[in-house]
RNA sequence: GGCCUCGUAGUUCAAUGGAUAGAAUAGAAGUUUCCUAAACUUUAGAUACAGGUUCGAUCCCUGUCGAGGCUACCA
């Protein structure tokens, strides 16, 4: 897991070094590069003409932005070299300026300060990359390449609805399929969905003994809610058996083992897989109401799937493979029949495989999805989106897969994210304590809309229209809420305080959009205008402080979506995004776009803003964030 | 017990080994005859603890303390 991430980084880098080495092209690094990828090059090419002797390379050389406080863009850190090429900062930081201002275009000034370089990028360099970006819907993304991936996010269990963790997974896998999209990947969004097992058995036993023929038509209820209902039946009635034989003088495990409600549920598991009609139609009836919830809410929540995956398609090929294993000797049987693997020089456990009485566990389904998933469209890689309490389930997972000898092995990786817990610890479906995920939503569209009736913005809108605005701002704070945050880490969500709209939300990136919008309304502009309507451009005057702190921005899009990618990190995206929206707030608090001083100035901030527009949009959609024109 | 995560302002989150640790929110103080104030500006406030490596550590290493997960013939 960690480690498959690592030798992902590590391939990027050396990619990224041999690029940088391979592009000796003296001082005229090619122009798809980013701005900091064009002054790593200049800089190292620099260093190396000034001090050949040094054997200097790319790898050591530091690239950032400059904090406001200094004047520059970019800073060099000249740390690393001061000492090897015993030279004072100062004096190593004028030869270096000196050297890049004479050889490159790109820069006007520079400043040492201490052990750094700041340059500043000659506002020159800003109209062509206005008229060649400010209209392209394409901005940011990457070339196709032949390179196939698929993401299986989602992954419900059919025993109970969505909660607001599985919101998590979904907007999760959702999101990064998007990203790696734009990086020119083919993406399979593939649901797995595990539709057979106890779990599904446990409520369709308390549906048999307490449903009296309930149905979703009956009931009015949600397919996926009325075969939760009773999945949480199922557990009341069988803690009860429990406390009932307990009190009777069994023993607490045997009193678990042997409460009639659970052995009718194991009894159904093994008719079940023995293939028994009755249990078959019951099983499809009921698994059939949760799909018409499900597809309710996916299509609520905005995401959807190219392929679907059932564990009951799946689990006899996991068996046959596993049969095979075990003539190949890869794998051992226990006395009683159950089929292990022994993990035990790899550092970890033994694994059961195939249950004494020859039924499947959850591994051996996940095995033969894996070649499936492989034979079906040959991937080059396979992510799993997945919480991380199954890191362990994950590694375990490919190992076995490597063993035996299966080629979808080498794909596999694990995208593991923490799990969202209430302030008293995690969502237990089983006990009730889960934040649902319809619910979550109506409350989000609900807030959405008593906040923008409180804030007197309903004017002008039809009842139609805005419906559509609540949703957009209520979905969109939902999704934004989830993705903000980093992957890997566990977050915490308190159902007393409702989820924000102001701050670092998607409301806030959808405020300045909608803004940017009304200003181009006012100049009859569309929001991707063609390009004849800057054909008069030129550039004769210097930027405001403000112009160039949103286009040194703007122009760190590509980038940004590269690491959002590399990483499978939606966060950096909104991240980005919001600071953007941040800085054109800041922007537009002190630059009046259609009064602007002049026409070169008013042609150049409608280039910026369509560009930031762009940006947002682009950025957010990846997210399955909506941007609305008017709010 | 073993293995794996994670401890940053009151709170929620940032920070490829680089400058005085950034935002948001809650707090304090301001801004609207001017393109949408769901905004902007100013202000106060944090790296769990102890060592080590380094020119430089929130980041890497060791230990302590604290939180969580995994370690099922559950999924």
């Amino acid at each position: 897991m960690a480690s498959a991430g690592a030798d992902e980084l590590s391939t990027i880098a050396r990619v990224h070094a041999t690029y940088f080495c391979a592009a000796r092209n003296l001082f005229s690094p090619p122009k798809s590069m980013t701005l900091s990828a064009q002054i790593k090059c200049l800089s190292t090419d620099a260093l190396q003409v000034l001090f050949p002797d040094a054997a200097l390379d790319s790898s050591q050389v530091t690239v950032n932005l400059t904090k406001p406080e200094f004047s520059g863009h970019y800073t060099v850190v000249l740390f690393p070299f001061v000492k090897a090429l015993r030279m004072k900062p100062a004096d190593l930081g004028k030869q270096l300026g000196d050297y890049l201002l004479a050889h490159s275009t790109l820069f006007s000034a520079f400043e040492t300060v201490s052990g750094f370089l700041n340059l500043t990028i000659q506002d020159a360099y800003w109209p062509g990359f206005l008229l060649n970006n400010f209209n392209n819907t394409q901005y940011g993304e990457a070339p196709k390449q032949d390179y196939r991936v698929m993401l299986e996010y989602s992954s419900p269990n059919t025993n109970k609805p969505l909660h607001f963790g599985h919101l998590r997974n979904n907007f999760l896998g959702f999101a990064v399929s998007n990203i790696l999209k734009a990086q020119g990947q083919q993406v399979v969004m593939a649901n797995l969905v595990n539709d057979r097992g106890i779990h599904i058995c446990k409520s369709m036993v308390a549906w048999q003994q307490y449903g009296q023929g309930a149905t979703p038509e009956s009931t009015g209820q949600k397919g996926d809610h009325l075969v939760g209902d009773y999945y949480v039946r199922f557990n009341d009635a069988y803690k009860a058996e429990v406390a009932a034989l307990v009190a009777a003088g069994k023993d607490q495990a045997l009193a678990e083992k042997e409460a009639p409600i659970m052995q009718a549920a194991q009894d159904l598991l093994r008719q079940w897989e023995a293939g028994n009609t009755e249990v078959r139609k019951l099983w499809e009836m009921m698994n059939g109401w949760v799909y018409q919830g499900f597809n309710k809410s996916y299509q609520r929540l905005g995401i959807h799937f190219d392929k679907y995956y059932y564990e009951s398609d799946t689990y006899l090929l996991g068996k046959k493979i596993v049969e095979s294993g075990l003539k190949n000797g890869v794998l051992f049987q226990k006395e009683d029949g159950s089929v292990w693997i022994d993990l035990t020089a790899d550092g970890l456990d033994q694994k059961l495989l195939l249950r004494g009485d020859g039924t499947s566990v959850y591994m051996t389904q996940d095995i033969g999805t894996a070649r499936l998933k492989y034979e079906d469209y040959k991937l080059n890689q396979s992510i799993y989106v997945i919480a991380d309490e199954q890191n362990y389930h994950m590694q375990v997972l490919k190992l076995i897969m490597q063993k035996l000898n299966e080629p979808a092995a080498a794909g596999i990786y694990h995208l593991s994210y923490g799990m969202v817990e209430l302030p008293t610890g995690r969502m237990k479906s089983r006990e009730g304590t889960v934040v649902d995920a319809d619910d979550m939503m109506d409350e989000m569209i609900r807030l959405a809309q008593e906040q923008t009736v409180a804030a007197g913005k309903t004017e002008g809108f039809s009842q139609t229209e805005l419906d559509t605005l609540y949703e957009t701002i209520g979905l969109g704070a939902l999704k934004f809420y989830l993705l903000r945050v980093e992957p890997k880490k566990k977050m915490i969500f308190d159902p007393k305080e409702s989820i924000d709209l102001h701050g670092y939300t998607a409301t806030f990136i959808q405020y300045a959009h909608a803004r940017i919008c009304s200003i181009l309304r006012r100049e009859n502009l569309p929001l991707l205008p063609d390009r004849s309507h800057f054909q008069n451009f030129t550039h004769t005057q210097s930027l405001s402080k403000g112009e160039a702190a949103l286009l040194i921005l703007l122009e760190q899009y590509p980038a940004m979506m590269a690491t959002a990618a590399l990483e499978y990190n939606p966060s950096v995206l909104c991240n980005f995004a919001f600071t953007v929206a941040q800085s054109f707030n800041s922007f537009y608090d002190d630059h009046s776009i259609t009064k602007a001083e002049n026409e070169e100035k008013k042609l150049l901030r409608l280039m910026m803003i369509i560009l930031t527009a762009q940006v947002l949009r682009h950025s957010m959609n990846l997210l399955g964030i909506r941007l609305p024109e008017k709010m």
